[in-house]
DNA sequence: GAAACGATTGCACACGCTTGCAATGGCGTG
DNA sequence: CACGCCATTGCAAGCGTGTGCAATCGTTTC
């Protein structure tokens, strides 16, 4: 194990004859050093291939620069076009990301916690799973920021992002209603994530508000899999849904290739799709799926400003998911 | 902005009536620590919320624990499945990921490595782009671990997996005469990566040793849309081609629809397909593409090993990309 | 020419932690 | 009982920074 060896501001103060404090500042936006040192300073730092260490800096400034991701599944499209954005946008308010990969259990998230209160990041941003409250109230206490993305629970001083989930849906109704569609159904998985509940009960609520019942089934994690069973169970009932809202598009994906190649039915002639998260593949040509977009770039912004600006008293923000138009629907 | 109030080892230690030493051998695995004191400190650090600045200790330590993955485009199905797996087996090793965005050009994947010397990363993991020799040897100098992802270019002292694109694309080509194809294609992005150009001019290679001319195509960057552009280029040529290898799945995904939806050709008795990376879409029963495998778990597990065990001579580890026989050629 | 001022610089301490070293005390052995 | 051994513990130095404070120096003003 052969020990590191960066080199520090003292070797690079004595190969530029100043004192360490002329590196330091020369390295510190705002502070006093003349023209003529600093540039003393820069060309001994080149030379030797000097950086500052962000290490012993966030020591001091109590401030590390670091913030720290908590997901799961980040390989799932919506999720990997979240953590994207977030860190790119992250990166431009010269923060940090540090991504940690949870289980989806909340036990596993409060791990994670602990890890970005030993780093010392300057908040966190969960995007999966709810920790205990004993977890966040340390965060807080520390003063570290908090986001929540998509989650429900209330913690105080933490900021909330959420969508219109439960309006979206109802909008994702009256659309499949104007197509002439007769019988509902929600696909849903197992998962029962605050967002997708909300988006399953806006649904069952704007069928009840016209008189419809919507048939429910719910099945699995969120996934294309998933999809394939809840369309084989959806297709096969008595009273053949013509209209399925899927909790998101990979299960959407799932029921529309299920509905194709397994029932034969065409889309959207026979059977109407809406999903949610605008992922990619959502519009690909074999699926053009009509589903709400994520906005997933409103969303890093409303995060990164709220840790980068000052703590504003803004405790919860509600974005608006878009319905994208596309094949799955009739008419549009 | 309100200051930060972590609690520190001294408040501990006082208030479990021991000496700030203790508080730290408590937490040092292998320290020596009565297990009267270890109860006492481990009670107040709960009581009071400790959790050991990891900035400090790697202050002292010279290992912040820190791994800087950088990539481009960490939205990829591809990049998004190795991003995931190399988190998780990093934080089995105890380490954990700092994630780079950087914009493809190599000038900001130099600066990436900058910020991983700053944060005084024990490595970084380069995924895309490769940045100047003289910042990689300021990393290497500096005992910094260095591992290459299909990079060709070679660092004295760095990591470099590759797979083995070059053998992968000539049994490709070997698959689809097989499967009976006359006229072949290569539809290659215009990114021009070493993997990428190595499966080109494996196929092209082979198809010379057969004495078959192999019609190319490059567009745009590695995505869905290029390959509908591909498609529309290659399949309008004189001679159609019957048999085309694609970079990669995202291509072979948008040869494919195009293939279907513009010039109504069916698979795979029309036209045979070739991609590679299986991403989870190519298993989806619209494409159920035959592809090579990336081993992103291999590869996560041989560069984690790599930068948690000693140093080991080691300088290149070349795995194997395995042919997942699906339905988009014949036979099989 | 003296005084006042502002820009620049170095000193020294603090940040929270690890660890070598020496001191302490309990214990077994001769 | 004297001795040595070992486990435990506290002290203090040091890791690489930022920054308040005082000192220095050049310049301007009266």
């Amino acid at each position: 194990m052969s020990r590191k060896i960066f080199v520090s501001a003292k070797e690079v103060a004595e190969r530029a004859g100043v004192s360490r404090s002329a590196v330091s500042r020369t390295f510190t936006p705002g502070a006093s050093v003349s023209e003529e040192t600093r540039r003393r300073v820069v060309e001994a730092a080149e030379a030797l291939g000097y950086h500052v260490n962000h290490l012993a800096r966030g020591l001091m400034r109590d401030e590390s620069g670091i913030v720290c991701l908590i997901a799961a599944e980040l390989d799932t499209p919506y999720r990997a076009s979240l953590i994207r954005a977030l860190t790119r946008q992250l990166q431009s308010a010269s923060k940090i990301a540090m991504l940690v990969n949870t289980d989806r259990s909340d036990e596993s998230v409060g791990q994670a916690l602990r890890l970005a209160i030993s780093y010392r990041a300057d908040a966190s941003i969960i995007l999966s799973g709810m920790p205990d409250r004993s977890i966040t109230d340390i965060c807080l206490k520390s003063g570290q920021r908090l986001v929540l993305i998509n989650r429900d629970e209330e913690r105080d001083g933490a900021l909330m992002i959420n969508l219109n989930d439960r309006e979206a849906a109802q909008r994702a109704f009256l659309a499949l209603l104007r197509a002439g569609c007769r019988s509902f159904a929600f696909a849903n998985s197992e998962a029962l994530t605050p967002s997708l509940m909300a988006r399953e009960e806006g649904f069952r609520e704007a069928g009840r508000k016209h008189g419809v019942e919507v048939a429910v089934e719910r099945f699995g994690p969120t996934t294309y899999q998933s999809g394939l069973v809840l369309a084989q169970r959806l297709l096969t009932r008595k009273t053949r849904p013509d209209a399925i809202f899927c909790a998101n598009d990979l299960i959407a994906c799932g029921v529309m290739d299920a509905a194709r190649y397994q029932f034969k039915l065409d889309i959207p002639s026979q059977l109407c799709l809406v999903g949610f998260d605008d992922i990619e593949q959502a519009e690909w040509s074999s699926y053009n799926l009509t589903t709400f977009a994520q906005p997933v770039d409103e969303i890093a912004a409303e995060a990164v400003a709220w840790l980068a600006h000052a703590p504003s008293q803004v405790r919860s923000r509600k974005l608006a998911a878009e319905l994208v138009w596309r094949k799955s629907v009739r008419g549009g």
